[in-house]
DNA sequence: CGGCCTGGTAAAAATGTTTTCACCCTTGAA
DNA sequence: TTCAAGGGTGAAAACATTTTTACCAGGCCG
């Protein structure tokens, strides 16, 4: 679906460069090996053929980090099912920039078994995260559980509903409340203090409510 | 031919989640990502485990490169499914009589994320149930939640360790533990009163040690 | 022509990452 | 008791890697 637009012979022998070499060396290169590969001094030229392609959707980088390139492989049905299995996506790296074009870049499949979705809810709304604290405990939702969240604005969640939230590029889960105006989130643990944000405060962006669960023991 | 020497607790604990991160982000861990997972405030710290783990050939490393781990891996096929997409069973009505004998009637498949399993453990050796009460709560495991267990004999379940068992055809989870020719089930609530069996006793029959869990919200 | 895109060189700045050095602590075997 | 091995803290040094800034050249298009 994302038609991802064409490349230029050079994007190309990059783009395959880095896939060859993830695959061979079980890690992406660095923009210096690429730059070696292709008979480059500078490694700024390399840097502006890897912001095309990260434009052009083809790859997915995270800031600073060394070798943070990911290919974004769109091929691979997996097997056949009716048209795919049940399966949402999940970003590589969660930050509010990702939050917010969650299905945009970055993704790979989460297989969810249907019967542990709520009825009504669309797999295509929602996306996978891993959560980030201990602070949902007493509800039943610990540090590193895989969760589905379904993607919506703070406005059109019930309070009391249990959301996914990133408080500075931090995934945790909270109890949701609005209430005068601002947006409040308990943990279930009394050792997190709650925390309450104005709704165009950036620190903080509600991704929606959480509406499955997965773990492993 | 490796028969590579045994690794401690801790030393485990970096290898495998080396081998997870290099698997979901398609890159191996820096150092200092592996001792902000452990808890370690040094990066020294991590250091020292990883030249124990290329000692003893679990790893192997490029000096001086950023994320230059290697991890020396006879397994991984990394993810392909050739043969249908990865699934456990659900007996319809579980009893002492189906959970002898599981597979032999009366299953339905359940889709079960590869991800949330733990390595090593085939999803031919598991079956899906339905927790029946609320005794573990506290660790997270709440009626209602469908749980992915691996069926073994008592006799191969470590102390200590979450197992699906029976009670009079009541699905339940508890903590498992083999003293004194018994077996003992505590629950993590108080509440709940620890049960303790003869391993001839027909009340109590043990599934297997819980590998995963999924739950709807 | 002039503007814009793609692709380059060069060099420095800003970060990230790995190594090393100097100590400390616990545990289990000699 | 002493010693070695396994694990740790902290900080600094040594590298590796990514970003930024400045400047250049060719192709293509209106």
């Amino acid at each position: 679906m994302p038609v991802r637009d064409r490349l230029t012979e050079r994007q190309n022998q990059v783009f395959e460069f880095i896939r060859s070499h993830a695959r061979d060396a079980g890690r992406p290169p660095t923009i210096v090996e690429i730059g070696r590969h292709l008979g480059l001094r500078s490694s700024n030229g390399v840097h502006k053929l890897l912001v095309a392609l990260e434009g052009k959707g083809y790859i997915e980088r995270v800031r600073h980090e060394a070798r943070g390139i990911t290919v974004l492989d769109d091929d691979a049905p997996m097997f056949a099912f009716d048209d795919g299995p049940p399966s949402v996506f999940m970003p590589r790296a969660v930050t509010s920039a990702v939050a917010k074009r969650p299905l945009a870049r970055g993704r790979q499949p989460v297989l969810v078994e249907p019967r542990v979705m709520p009825r009504g809810v669309a797999l295509d709304d929602c996306l996978a995260v891993v959560v980030g604290d201990d602070g949902m405990n007493g509800d039943g939702i610990r540090k590193n559980d895989l969760v589905v969240v379904e993607e919506a604005d703070w406005s059109d969640v019930p309070n009391g509903t249990a959301v996914v939230v990133l408080f500075d590029d931090r995934v945790v889960v909270r109890r949701f409340e609005a209430a005068n105006g601002r947006l409040h989130f308990r943990a279930s643990d009394k050792t997190y203090r709650a925390e309450s944000f104005d709704p165009k405060d950036e620190a903080c962006y509600v991704v929606g409510p959480v509406r499955a669960l997965m773990r492993r023991l």
